[in-house]
DNA sequence: TTTGCCGGGTA
DNA sequence: TACCCGGCAAA
């Protein structure tokens, strides 16, 4: 595994997830309809995940797509990428059938790591100069969640004369990349592994951080940081988000560099060919590692630019630009290696002269296409949620900078408070063991200081505990009665207790959980007094069942 | 029919 | 507040 591939990850799953669950918060697509006019590429680091839509019959994988091609791209290729609002993982699998045609298995798409290298949707791959034109892929898919409309609006362009079957389903190529790439060694692995951490702990990223979104920024970045953040959660709450230890580490796995591609790139799209740019800088991601980017360029292949699935920005161009991401730099070369040779040199300090590079310098450029023709605001219809969201969506912070549509690694604990939310909700909020005797006398409020709500910090960070057993006496108070109540019910009444003494929210009548009227506790299974001890000796008996109340010595 | 206990009354 | 009990509903 190379470093680049950690950044990658976090990458594909974020934004696989979030696009999946985004379309099908509209519920258009489900998945593909054999035939489309759809290109998903994917390969071995090359990770390229190109996909094509044609908007129209006749211009079938024109490289110069409009708008609403772009659109359709991009909302299309959310979908496969995303098929079946599934877990990371599951997504990860999806993806590698998605992206694995016949000839191609999943070691050609996954890493020697295993991780699924940034499967950007929007990747557009040029091969030996050519655009995957005529390398599409055509991976037929379940059509049942995908709407007539969809359907009907992508067939023809599929076939302009009407006859899908002219075109196998299958009938792709793929990049051709060598099927037995060298891994880099395990030793490498760690050492790059070592590096991402080092570069990570010293990036001027994590240590200034953004924020505050410039005021140039886009609307259409906000609305696509929404879109992603909401995607995002939608995702982790489809369903089987599983999100363990080592899952965590993905998404927070920023870049070190710091500026802003697509800011820059805008910018640098607007000066007069300008080579440096002086875009504000904010956190940023590089999805195509440099060392990739040289591997594709050596073997013919070209990965374009990242486009950010939602919101995204796509252009058509050719040239191939390299920019160094180093904060407050944006230094933009023309050559690979010229650009490693300035981050080694004026970043990374080291000997101008000397060759020799470790790979460091990959990380800190990335690299630009000019001669756009076309920017294209993608997917501005996307609904942010999924129709698996059982529960409200998650409040998530402010935005702090609308390249958080771009780099969901660079808040991580953002996503982890939206990933954590909903399993927080989900856990069993009190295991208090309410033993009272003469509880019926007791009026007051359970209010129970060890709250075994799921508490979470502002750093996402959520700590869950179960309170131990206790016992508990009631209190004078205004409520009539406190009886044992199951775990729901304790964790509702802690809840609406929660309401009731929180004196900054008076308006939210949370209903009380109490049974409703006429409902009786279910009775229970354990005997009472009165089978125990019999009505002989009823003098043993509890006060409660003596006073033919709820018995609180055989509590269910 | 027995049992559990809610709701209400009384001292 | 402690105690008592009618009555309902589940077992």
């Amino acid at each position: 595994m190379t470093s680049k591939r950690l950044l990658d990850k976090p990458l594909a799953g974020i934004r696989l997830g979030g696009a999946a669950s985004s379309r099908a918060g509209n519920s258009t697509y489900g998945g593909n309809t054999a035939g489309h006019a759809e290109t998903v590429t994917a390969m071995d680091c090359g990770v390229i995940l190109a996909c094509k839509n044609v908007s129209s019959p006749g211009r079938v994988f024109s490289p110069m797509l409009d708008n609403s091609t772009l659109k359709e791209c991009i909302s299309k290729d959310s979908v496969v990428n995303g098929v079946g609002l599934k877990s990371g993982r599951e997504k990860h699998l999806d993806l590698k059938k998605v992206g694995c045609p016949g000839n191609m298995d999943e070691s050609d798409l996954m890493g020697p790591c295993g991780v699924l290298k940034n499967p950007s949707p929007t990747h557009r791959l040029i091969l030996n100069g050519q655009k995957l034109d005529d390398q599409m892929h055509f991976e037929p898919r379940p059509s049942g969640r995908e709407s007539g409309e969809a359907r009907s609006r992508l067939q023809p362009l599929l076939c302009p004369d009407g006859s899908p079957e002219e075109r196998p389903p299958h009938a792709s190529s793929h990049i051709p990349v060598p099927r037995n790439r060298n891994p880099s060694g395990h030793a490498d692995k760690e050492v790059m592994a070592a590096t991402v951490l080092t570069s990570l702990s010293t990036s001027p990223l994590v240590l200034n951080p953004p924020s505050a979104a410039p005021a140039a920024v886009p609307e259409l970045s906000s609305r696509g940081w929404k879109e992603s953040l909401s995607a995002s959660y939608s995702s982790s709450t489809s369903g089987n988000w599983s999100w363990d230890t080592s899952d965590q580490s993905v998404p927070s796995t920023p870049s070190p560099p710091l500026s802003n591609p697509w800011k820059g790139f805008l910018l640098f799209m607007q000066g007069d060919d300008a080579i440096r740019t002086d875009s504000p800088t904010s956190c940023s991601e590089d999805p195509i590692p440099g060392t990739l980017r040289e591997r594709g360029r050596r073997e013919g292949w070209v990965v374009t630019e990242p486009v950010p699935s939602v919101g995204a920005l796509v252009w058509n161009s050719m040239k191939v630009m390299f920019k160094c991401l180093w904060k407050n730099c944006e230094k933009v070369l023309s050559t690979s290696s010229g650009i490693q040779r300035h981050i080694r040199t004026v970043h990374l300090g080291r000997n101008s002269d000397s060759d020799y590079s470790d790979g460091e310098e990959d990380f800190y450029y990335t690299e630009i296409e000019v001669n756009m023709d076309t920017l294209s605001e993608g997917l501005s219809s996307l609904t942010p949620t999924s129709p698996t969201t059982a529960g409200p969506p998650p409040i998530f912070p402010p935005p702090v900078t609308s390249d958080l549509l771009l780099l969901p690694r660079c808040d991580s604990a953002h996503h982890h408070q939206a990933f954590h939310t909903p399993l927080s909700q989900s856990a069993p909020s009190a295991l208090c063991h309410i033993r009272t005797d003469h509880a019926y006398q007791a009026t007051a409020p359970v209010n129970i200081p060890i709250s075994s709500e799921t508490i979470e910090s502002e750093n996402g960070i959520s700590v869950s505990w179960q309170s131990p057993p206790v016992i508990f006496k009631g209190l004078p108070g205004p409520m009539s009665h406190i009886r044992t109540v199951s775990i729901g019910e304790k964790r509702q009444l802690t809840a609406a207790h929660t309401t009731l003494n929180n004196k900054a929210h008076p308006t939210t009548p949370t209903p009380t959980p109490k049974p409703a009227s006429g409902t009786r506790k279910p009775r229970g299974e354990a005997k009472k007094c009165r089978k125990v001890y019999g009505m002989e000796k009823r003098d043993l008996w509890c006060t409660a069942c003596r006073w033919k109340k709820a018995c609180q010595r055989f509590i269910d």
